[in-house]
DNA sequence: CGGTCGATTGACACCTTTCAATACGGGTGG
DNA sequence: CCACCCGTATTGAAAGGTGTCAATCGACCG
């Protein structure tokens, strides 16, 4: 059963800038159906042409790159409110594979439809423009991290992110918040080694720092956390939700 | 002497799509005049919020991040053809700082101007949007670098990267090509420090792979260096020309 | 000529990777 | 019902890449 765009609920997170009414109408009418996959499943694969784009509802994933050795580098953890396959809808194909580490409940969009877009509604076309903006920011942010941090600032900043993401859309609750990945996704996020995240984070664990097991994160002080990895303690950039 | 859109050096490389002869006029109205900067000069500050928006005319410089402590991670190095300041035109506020590493021409737009795009003409908005999407595929592919690679192949990596541009755009040829960098600016570029991308940098010299001497690089074999950053020797997506 | 900046080198410490082995839980087939 | 297999998490030890400290050198400049 799907959900309407009108009762979405992740309109009411403060990630989210406003829809009007009218932005609201046009993104329903634009939107072809509700997709929901198990976790292992891949959404997505580098260098294919979808004829689809996708808005996560519900559940986590991830986008990574592989390369020819068959190493493969997590670019990004994929939350819900994300929108997933802009690339293929405008350079033609992805740079990257999307893959669900959970059950995911996906918003599906019609590629065609897309155009409309920039020709019939400007200011949709410009959260577009802002999202990619915000997608380049972030990963400036992963670059500098990877970098400049050491491994246990490099988590510490992970953490940190990951759990203001799980705040600003109702995942998190008193620093407590589902995590659905292995360490393994964690390691090739932040480029580090299985083994070394493994230890890592039970270092994080035994300072009190961050707990990450059975897939569930706690952090008891956000901002002891945020000290570990070097960084301000700001909030998330809005950003426009598709 | 401001050079008219229409005559644009730039639009001959092959980098870059064709702009229709209405898009060229736009532009040309948009864009309020010529900038000339000395090298060392910054141009936007992390946190500004710029009134003007530019494109790299001639020369080079480098996107970075300053970090609390005083080290910084070069994000991304600035070539002709490159635009700059979409993040502050967009978010409201640059997530880096931009400045000029050699004398620098720039294309300087009003950024009051911006919104016209969207409004009036939807495919320069496109190709607005589709520049990010390859900011963004390339942060993806640097962020793969630093987190799989070695030293070795991480300066390899790069140095073809910067060659494919630069022939592109026909600032290389027969496998040299001007390149105004410090040792600092290309290790703080890739995570490595100073001392240790001095030594790589020899090694790959004695290896004859690549010769960065004086702001001249030379590369004797394009595909035996790919090959040792471990990379496919891909051409460079076109991209958007603004 | 002294001073500054960028490039270069050598030695050493440290973070991280790699190799190996064990433990634990869930799923499957006998 | 139990043996077996596989994926994930853990741990120890050794090897290797990278960072830090320090000193030298050459070019440029006031």
């Amino acid at each position: 059963m799907a959900t309407a765009c009108a009762h979405c609920p992740l309109h009411r997170s403060s990630l989210f800038l406003d829809h009007s009414p009218d932005d609201t109408r046009f993104m329903q009418q634009f939107k072809v159906g509700e997709m929901t996959i198990d976790p292992g499943t891949t959404l997505l694969m580098e260098g294919s042409n979808s004829p689809q784009l996708f808005t996560a509802l519900r559940g986590m994933g991830l986008r990574y790159k592989t390369l020819a050795d068959g190493r493969r580098q997590v670019l990004n953890l994929v939350f819900p409110g994300d929108f997933i396959g802009l690339q293929a809808g405008l350079m033609g194909e992805m740079g990257h594979s999307v893959q669900a580490t959970s059950a995911m409940t996906l918003c599906v969009f019609d590629r065609a439809g897309f155009w409309s877009f920039f020709r019939s509604h400007p200011e949709r076309a410009f959260d577009l423009t802002w999202l990619a903006a915000v997608e380049e920011h972030f990963m400036g942010e992963a670059l500098t991290s990877m970098g400049q941090r050491t491994a246990l600032g490099a988590l510490a900043w992970a953490f940190v992110r990951i759990m203001q993401r799980g705040e600003s859309i109702g995942l998190a609750k008193d620093g407590i918040m589902p995590l659905a990945y292995r360490q393994q996704d964690m390691a090739d996020a932040l480029g580090l080694s299985l083994v070394h995240t493994n230890k890592t984070l039970a270092r994080l664990r035994s300072r009190q720092l961050a707990n990450w097991h059975d897939g569930i994160l706690s952090v008891p002080n956000l901002e002891k956390l945020a000290d570990v990895a070097g960084m301000e303690l700001e909030s998330l950039p809005k950003r426009p939700l598709m």
